[in-house]
DNA sequence: GGCGGTGTGTTGAAAAATCAACATAGCCAA
DNA sequence: TTGGCTATGTTGATTTTTCAACACACCGCC
């Protein structure tokens, strides 16, 4: 039985889980919106249709239409997102990763601090803590 | 002229331009080892004919056969992986992001070192430094 | 009532992705 | 030399994805 990797996932599939993940929650009119090159109505309906039938979202009426959200919890899909990255771009290193969050986001440490970070980190991992 | 996303490549091309990454390079035959539900040599060959059409990846000449690799470096496709994940999972916080890179790796730091370090990342960042 | 507007249910066509087949070339060893 | 192995070049079929069309239901309002 073959597990459900995000890699599995059609292009547009893939793109309204995002949407669906970021959003925590969608209308159809929402996931649309946010689509680059938003094909029509219909066609993003058979998307969330297809991801349905995958088990991959579920919906709950509100008022006259769904809102569409993701199975799989945030927390888990987030976890299995970063151990992609970590496992493809960063050969698996934690402190190489967190070196590369701080510097694409604006939250900047000096060098000196992020060395210190890295330190404390190695040494955590090694103590097996 | 649009802008080549990672969310525009289809599946097998997307699980193929992650294993040139995490290689740094690959032949077909090391491509196809690493995919799953691995098709035929000539099918791996195919996509990878695409990916160079697409000016994804290049090859050079190794003796007998070709190494493809990509031609974004590994850098700016690093950071791009990374600020989509933060941005599709963690609402745009480096705080989160490196609280869960820590998380799931085994780099386990105590809550008080986490919480330590989320405080300092959120001072360096409202100074602006 | 009946008429737009906004939904969903369902179906099928068009486009793209995926895959494999076959041909050819070089190499090396029996 | 020639047969087997491993490559690439090229082409086309199959499958999946992607997309749109149409029918129908509900609702509020003139």
């Amino acid at each position: 039985m073959p597990k459900d990797s995000p890699t599995d996932l059609s292009r547009r599939e893939r793109q309204v889980m995002d949407i669906l993940y970021r959003r925590n929650e969608a209308t159809v009119a929402e996931v649309m919106a946010d689509l680059p090159d938003p094909p029509t109505y219909s066609a993003v309906r058979s998307i969330l249709r297809i991801l349905m039938e995958k088990d991959l979202i579920t919906h709950r009426e509100d008022g006259p239409r769904y809102v569409y959200l993701p199975v799989v919890n945030t927390e888990r899909a987030r976890d299995d997102a970063l151990k992609h990255v970590i496992r493809t771009f960063f050969d698996g290193s934690a402190e190489q990763a967190v070196a590369a969050v701080l510097r694409v986001s604006d939250a900047k440490l000096t060098d000196a601090e992020i060395n210190q970070l890295r330190e404390r980190i190695s040494k955590a991992r090694v103590s097996g803590r």
